[in-house]
DNA sequence: ATATGCATAAACATTA
DNA sequence: CTAATGTTTATGCATA
């Protein structure tokens, strides 16, 4: 009972916060519960990171990127909607909070869009293209920053050189040194303290995130006003400056969150105040805002921009250069004050290069998953994990070949994601069949689909904590289709279970129960009596009898998107669409223009556009999809149901396509999945 | 508002 | 008897 309780809670959650905050909470995990269901529940498992002590780390980094990525992707979308529809509309007051946001703050609010969302959305080629964009933004800016940074810092020195000229040399040289020596120390020190909280900073930064942070950052203004901007691009409607400046908090997430962590009373002191907290902490990230200031013309002075002094937490007007030159030296001398600053600033830069450095990571780690493919000449890439033999799937699937069209071209890299292997699913292979977008609603019902995903992810599954966004049914029914003999004893179909997903791992008894549960109760399961004892195998015809009409979600979705693209209501279909569809970020290679919006609704059209994915080659996998009529029920076969199964026969049976038989209705739910449409 | 699909939990029954 | 298997029933959610 607890535990269902618990489950409760957690799904209704989404539902209720009108799907806002679905990553946060996350109770699930610890318990024998340890789900989120399936299909409905959303796939907010992935926090499962959270799902306290251990393991966190990979998935939650993974997550992390994800967020960012997708967040991004929100915004485009939000963009296009509202550029489709009505332009100005709600929009803004979204804008301010979270929506534009760029990166991690973004992240820090869980709300509205969810990866799976986003997927059912975006094509993958245009959450590519999103991405990368994202990414080389990031870089730009934080590099751009970190320059400026240092030029500050260097000017600050130089400048001081200047004023102390008159005074004597010794002294000025000494005091330069201890200066210098000074910020060597905190150098090292900062180097360390950083790494520290780097290493706890993702792990704190998520939970609560929210609102914390959220509200310091702004503060800390570590960045690039633009950014906005840049990522609203072009169809963004009104966007007034405030928004940049309210945005600032690029994806210092670390960064901030850490700054503020031990600035005491973060979210009080506003601008002002260069006041050196006595541990000598960053309270200038506070006080910096001056970040608008990004064009210096050449000849004047880095600290000197749009009339004022760009000192941290200065901003005192000043006619002209020579105005400012005074200035500079007369209130930035160097004291106490301007050194404790200085050394701030320093921190800043330090933390704004390790962040970068982590981004730098993270990109080539990126563009290495994402690029894999051209670079290698293996179709299925996963780069990570060779995968053993396990599934026969596998190669059936990807063909490879698709190359962004974006140019992102990047190296490879080995780059080493710190994560692991655990990879979005979806994202990676995406293109197989041709083009087939679809990313349906995971749950099971289309087959089909399952294996396809599941080849296209199994690497991701495999290795993340994550729960597989399909049916017990259907994994079962892949269980079991993927042996040759189309036939398992339950105990191989557990072992398929936790060979096959990490999720399986834990929770043995309830997931197990849940397997036993779904072959007796499921008329498509049929037990067959053995030499060695029974086994279980599948009657395709059931399994496809009892598929479900249509999908759902996207298109929904579609529609408000179109129409009124409330953000509410969208992002509450969406909210249902990810549901069903969990993860799988991009998928098929479809459009990749992100400026039509057109596009975007086949796409996401949801399910329709199933790809072709399993090949009929061996038929090994699962339902070839020959035509529409005929596919019908491979193996099956067996007209009679019943026990017949023997005649699960071994080679033929799937691809074998049965004139009569099929249930003419029925099948036509395969044929959505069919590639006809596909759309874009 | 109702029906359906699914996940979970759990009580039982059967079998090895 | 115990553990693994199977069956069933019940509850709750989400969705159509």
């Amino acid at each position: 009972m607890m535990v269902e309780s618990a489950s409760e809670t957690i799904r209704s959650a989404p539902s209720g916060q009108n799907g806002v905050g679905s990553l946060s909470g996350q109770t699930d995990g610890s318990s024998g519960g340890a789900t989120g269901t399936t299909a409905s529940g959303t796939g907010r498992d992935m926090t499962t990171g959270a799902d306290s002590n251990g393991e966190m780390s990979p998935a939650e980094l993974l997550h992390f990127q994800q967020q960012q990525a997708l967040q991004v992707a929100r915004q485009f979308l939000l963009q296009q909607a509202s550029g489709l529809s009505s332009p100005g509309n709600n929009d803004s007051k979204q804008s301010a909070s979270a929506v534009q946001v760029p990166v991690s703050v973004a992240m820090m609010s869980p709300q509205m869009l969810t990866p799976q969302q986003m997927q059912q959305i975006l094509s993958p080629p245009q959450l590519q293209a999103l991405l990368q964009q994202q990414q080389a933004l990031m870089l730009q800016q934080l590099q751009e920053y970190y320059k400026k940074q240092q030029e500050q810092l260097h000017l600050q020195l130089l400048t001081q050189q200047q004023a102390g000229k008159p005074q004597p040399k010794e002294a000025l040289g000494n005091k330069q040194l201890a200066f210098q020596q000074q910020l060597l120390q905190m150098q090292q020190l900062q180097q360390q303290h950083l790494l520290n909280l780097q290493r706890q900073g993702l792990v704190s930064l998520q939970p609560n995130q929210a609102s914390g942070p959220l509200q310091t950052l702004p503060q800390a203004a570590v960045c690039p006003t633009d950014l906005p901007q840049l990522w609203k691009g072009e169809g963004a409607p009104g966007q007034p400056a405030e928004d940049s400046v309210k945005q600032e908090g690029l994806d210092l997430t670390g960064t901030a969150a850490t700054a503020t962590s031990f600035a005491a009373p973060p979210k009080v002191s506003p601008p002002l105040s260069h006041h050196t907290l006595p541990n000598g902490q960053p309270t200038v990230l506070t006080s910096r805002r001056d970040s608008s200031s990004h064009e210096e013309t050449p000849g004047s002075h880095p600290l000197y921009g749009h009339g004022e002094c760009k000192w941290p937490g200065c901003e005192t007007l000043c006619e002209d250069l020579g105005q400012f030159i005074k200035h500079l030296n007369t209130e930035h001398a160097l004291d106490d004050r301007s050194t404790a600053q200085c050394r701030v600033q320093m921190q800043v830069v330090q933390q704004l290069e390790i962040q970068l450095a982590k981004e730098s990571e993270r990109l080539q780690a990126m563009m290495a998953h994402l690029h894999m493919r051209p670079s290698e000449p293996k179709p299925f890439s996963q780069p990570l994990n060779p995968v053993p033999g396990s599934s026969s799937f596998s190669k059936v699937t990807v063909s490879a070949a698709d190359s962004f069209p974006d140019g992102l071209v990047h190296p490879p890299t080995s780059a080493a994601a710190p994560v692991t292997p655990l990879r979005p699913p979806g994202l990676g292979s995406a293109s197989l069949h041709g083009g087939g977008p679809a990313r349906r609603r995971s749950s099971d019902k289309f087959c089909s689909p399952i294996s396809s995903e599941l080849a296209q992810n199994h690497e991701f599954y495999k290795n993340a904590d994550v729960r597989p966004p399909f049916t017990y049914a259907s994994l079962i029914r892949q269980a079991i289709l993927e042996t040759p003999d189309r036939q398992l004893t339950l105990n191989e179909i557990y072992n398929w279970f936790t060979r096959m997903f990490a999720y399986f791992r834990r929770n043995t008894a309830t997931w197990k129960n849940a397997v036993r549960h779904n072959l007796s109760l499921h008329k498509c399961f049929v037990r067959v009596e053995n030499v060695k004892g029974a086994v279980w195998t599948v009657d395709e015809q059931e399994y496809q009898k009892r598929r479900p009409p249509k999908m759902t979600g996207s298109p929904t979705l579609v529609k408000n998107m179109i129409s009124g693209l409330s953000y509410g209501a969208l992002n509450a279909s969406y909210q249902a669409a990810l549901a069903e569809s969990s993860f799988p970020l991009l998928n098929s290679p479809g459009m990749l223009n992100p400026g039509s919006a057109s596009s975007l609704l086949p796409l996401s059209h949801d399910d329709v556009g199933a790809p072709v994915e399993p090949l009929p080659s061996n038929g090994s996998s699962s339902p070839p999809r020959l035509s529409p009529p005929q596919y019908s029920h491979q193996v099956h076969v067996k007209e009679e149901p019943a026990e017949a199964e023997e005649d699960r026969q071994p080679g033929p049976p799937l691809g074998a396509p049965n004139p009569s038989a099929s249930g003419p209705p029925e099948d036509r739910d395969l044929e959505e999945e069919l590639p006809g449409e596909e759309l874009s």
